[in-house]
DNA sequence: GTCTATATGGCGATAGAC
DNA sequence: GTCTATCGCCATATAGAC
């Protein structure tokens, strides 16, 4: 294969994945056809398979995409300061990256699939996930070395992501509705105190 | 309608939800079938119809009761003891009832169809969560006065289901596995003490 | 490799007898 | 109301020309 044949074939391969992933995104896997991801990419559906396989292979190539470029979460520089200001900085961050609407459909995406496409999950949890919680932990063993940071750090994270799922993916906002900064007020006070 | 036939209908429609109960649990919405859950319910397809009238209205009533009856969490009647104790039994209990198969597909369930089914999380935010964070924000309110016992409770709450989903549904048991009673002990210790 | 056109199967929903 | 049999559609996947 010629380096000019190559760079199409790349160039037709990210064509498709760019347009597939906000038919992924919005529509889910089982209600998103090939015809119209095709139609969306502007290739036709032979295309597809020839670069993919079949829709699986598209979808995991979708999900590896996402996990390794799209939703990065906050930054991977170690934290430095003062642990309140920190936290609340960390917070506004997560809360911001998280309530938006790619990444809240990309979470519906992996908890949908997370059966019939577990690794999806696990990408997700390797690469947004586990860095997030890697430098609060390495943070906060600097400040508080007698507590289990490691845990401190689960429910940090875990308090303000299940916030966002409750209020935005499960409609929370209309039923049982609360101000985000009560959320993190009341957190920082328990951690730091 | 005699009460004999009344009777008949009525049991005919159970038969037919308690058939599709577990198919639409396991598999989902979009990937269960009307004649899948004609034969888990050993009915007719054209029953189904005359009972729910397409499989959109089929799925509500399965999502209705699913939220009144199957998955209440927890007990409905107030806390009482020392808060350490309370919020020990509490975690367990709420642990254990949501770490169960049916409960975790049931959750996969509304969050993957959030979208297509709005109802869906709703019915489960009145019947399962808004009853929980009750009990426990009325408890905290008796031994915290001064404190802003409902975001405590969010963040209790939230933490808690928060790993059950991180470590069950998105496999996080073999990414990044943490011991359940260290998020428990640490979760009290930062709330109690 | 990429296109147009097509094969094949399963889906939701319905018709008509009883 | 319930059944058997069927319609019409759209899905994934493939065939064959260029």
């Amino acid at each position: 294969m010629s380096k000019t044949q190559k760079q199409q074939h790349l160039d037709k391969a990210e064509q498709i994945l760019a347009g597939a992933l906000p038919e992924f995104l919005q529509h889910g896997y089982a209600r998103t056809s090939m015809d119209r991801i095709a139609s969306a990419a502007g290739v036709s559906k032979q295309t597809l398979y020839t670069h993919f396989g079949d829709k699986d292979g598209l979808f995991n190539a979708i999900l590896k995409q996402m996990a390794r470029e799209k939703f990065q979460l906050v930054c991977s520089k170690p934290l430095e300061g003062e642990p309140e200001q920190v936290l609340r900085d960390l917070a506004q961050r997560l809360l911001k990256e998280v309530n938006d609407p790619d990444h809240l459909a990309f979470v519906r995406l992996i908890v949908a699939e997370s059966v019939n496409h577990p690794e999806s999950p696990k990408l997700f949890l390797i690469h947004v996930v586990q860095p997030a919680l890697k430098i609060l932990t390495e943070y906060l063993e600097q400040h508080q070395k007698l507590k289990d940071c490691e845990a401190i750090a689960r429910i940090f994270v875990g308090a303000l992501i299940h916030h966002i799922i409750t209020q935005e993916i499960l409609h929370g906002k209309e039923i049982i509705p609360i101000e985000e900064e009560r959320i993190v007020d009341n957190l920082i006070k328990l951690i730091v105190h």
